[in-house]
DNA sequence: AGAAAATGCGGAAACGATTTCGATTTTTTA
DNA sequence: TAAAAAATCGAAATCGTTTCCGCATTTTCT
């Protein structure tokens, strides 16, 4: 604000014209080299920078990329956020980035305010609450482009990125399956996610595929609270048809069981095995360590990223087809479902 | 963009000037209840927003807050983030957020797009590289509202957030001595950093106090690479005189001392007792449950973004005084420093 | 050599809001 | 009842860019 120069002043230092000034600063082929260094140097000089809101106003563009995630404390979602970042910060991108802690009231909240063009672009994961989806239709109805990445929204015709939801809770459920399951429960946030339905999908068929069956028992929703959590999987554990196998849809799942079982007589993996999805780095040193469902987190980010600039670049060649991109995940096997696996 | 209507169209289908009508929107003082009552209902029927950045041109100023933080992947920095956004949000802020992953020269290049005023103000927690202050002095020197947490920079006259850095490692150490260490590392990532020097001179204090001394065959720094530290560590911990206790100035550095402790025949906490800072919610269930110096971050976040808030709504009678406020940490003491506490 | 094209730059409009300065009407006051 | 004051609204300037259009001057082509 201070220091602050403007083109005009810049233009009359230099005792040309403010469009010619302009002209210089952007490179245009109708100035000559000679006034383009003159300009450069000046500018540098007085420290000029050009505000970015007259821009943004005269060109209708902000080179702002709004993301919006349901949690910021979930390495999955960061990893996610530094692969936009990366690519955004490549082609001179900003990031706006909101939380809305799984609340849809917060996620309408946010999605309202980007409503007036503050960023050019949108990539979001949805809330675990988010059923009703008409706040992001208005987006999608305002011609805002948008990306859903993990928690998608199917019901809005733009591309989305996601991990192969199914073939790998597919994979994950016939991995315990073969190490000696038989009652397997599956943890999940919300049915309402897409994910969630996918990745239920998968462990269902697995269990089918091996002529097991759900326990109905098992069918219950976990909550945001860590606690009521670990109360209800603690209950679930004490069942007389307890389940000797758990897929959890979120990492913060598998710890709350880390936690009920450490109130219980049972221990892992001898008596219930577990295997997670989740991006945390730290899940070789949990005890046991933990098998994990690892997502491409900072791929989905860049990709996601790369694909929006182009079509914020090259509007007419690029398209937000309506399609779903698949990245796959990876399984890391660990102690949390191997029996005679030596560990420390 | 499409579905688009601005402050003219709409005043024409009022039939009044755009003057008026801005006004109206407003909540000004000169237009009547009744004119107040049409131009709201019209606008919301047409689906009106204020394009920010005419706004922002006019104004001088974009609602937006920058935040920039050395690492994503990281529960500190997260919750602080979270504590930003709930205050920034209270008050009809944005948050621009960048990444430096650590690396002085991302933080240059990323200060330098601040210079043109696209954020109103910064709140940032500086580089582990970061000595050379130049770029920060710049934002200052410009006039831009800067709070630093955490790790700050001293030579900038402003407000500064951090924890009682000192205080708490004199605390944790001497926990350290109490369970019996008698030859104490200390791990941290860079001298260069404020609360380096400030954990560091804790540690040696609590050190002096009870007679001890810091072994100079553990003065070493960590790398920002996972698989160096944990050779650097395991290399300490094979030393004849390797060290008895670790007070840890970074989770990650925790985490890297029990990866390199299952590669020796050392267990902790028998042979090795750790305390670190960190703000994970699973130290809880790692193996064993690792003690942690907790530091206040939403607090911080939320404090940060208060002040600034303050600050650039009453310019006049709020100032980023050049003084460092401090928020205590907490110990959570558990199995990592204590020999006989009964654990699963 | 004369016409055509290219080069280099300036003037002014436009982007969409807010706000200063007036202007007009209505209400209050002496 | 006339003057003063308040209420309500409009015209136009302004924020700092970019860009359309125009105008010389120089270069190129036939």
């Amino acid at each position: 604000m201070a220091g602050g120069i403007n083109l005009k002043e810049l233009a009359a230092e230099l005792k040309l014209a403010p469009s010619t000034v302009s002209r210089a600063l952007n490179d245009s082929y109708e100035i000559s080299e000679a006034t383009k260094k003159k300009v450069i140097s000046m500018a540098e000089k007085l420290n000029y920078h050009a505000n970015p809101f007259a821009r943004s106003l005269r060109e209708n563009k902000s080179k702002t990329i709004a993301v919006i995630i349901p949690e910021r404390i979930n390495n999955f979602f960061a990893q996610v956020m530094d692969g936009i970042e990366e690519i955004a910060q490549e082609h001179g991108y900003h990031l706006l980035v909101y939380n809305t802690h799984e609340d849809v009231e917060k996620e309408k909240k946010i999605v309202n305010l980007l409503l007036n063009g503050r960023a050019d672009a949108i990539v979001m994961s949805v809330s675990s609450q988010t059923s009703d989806v008409s706040h992001l239709r208005k987006l999608y109805d305002r011609g805002l482009p948008i990306i859903f990445f993990d928690r998608i929204c199917n019901e809005i015709p733009t591309t989305k990125f996601i991990t192969n939801d199914y073939e790998i809770a597919y994979e994950g459920t016939k991995h315990l399956i073969q190490q000696g399951c038989k009652q397997i429960a599956f943890l999940m946030l919300s049915i309402d996610l897409s994910i969630t339905k996918e990745r239920q999908r998968g462990y269902l068929e697995a269990l089918k595929s091996e002529g097991l069956e759900m326990n109905p028992a098992y069918d219950f929703y976990c909550t945001h609270s860590e606690e009521t959590n670990v109360k209800l999987i603690q209950d679930m554990l004490m069942l007389p048809n307890r389940p000797d196998g758990i897929l959890a849809s979120a990492e913060k799942l598998a710890f709350a069981t880390y936690h009920a079982v450490g109130k219980t007589k049972l221990s892992i993996p001898s008596d219930l095995k577990i295997i997670s999805f989740g991006n945390s780095s730290i899940a070789g040193l949990l005890y046991p360590s933990l098998t994990t469902i690892t997502q491409p987190a900072i791929s989905i980010g860049k990709e996601c990223a790369r694909l929006l600039i182009k079509k914020l670049t090259k509007p007419k060649h690029y398209d937000l087809v309506d399609q779903v991109i698949t990245i796959p995940s990876k399984i890391t096997i660990r102690s949390s479902t191997i029996n005679n696996l030596n560990q420390k």
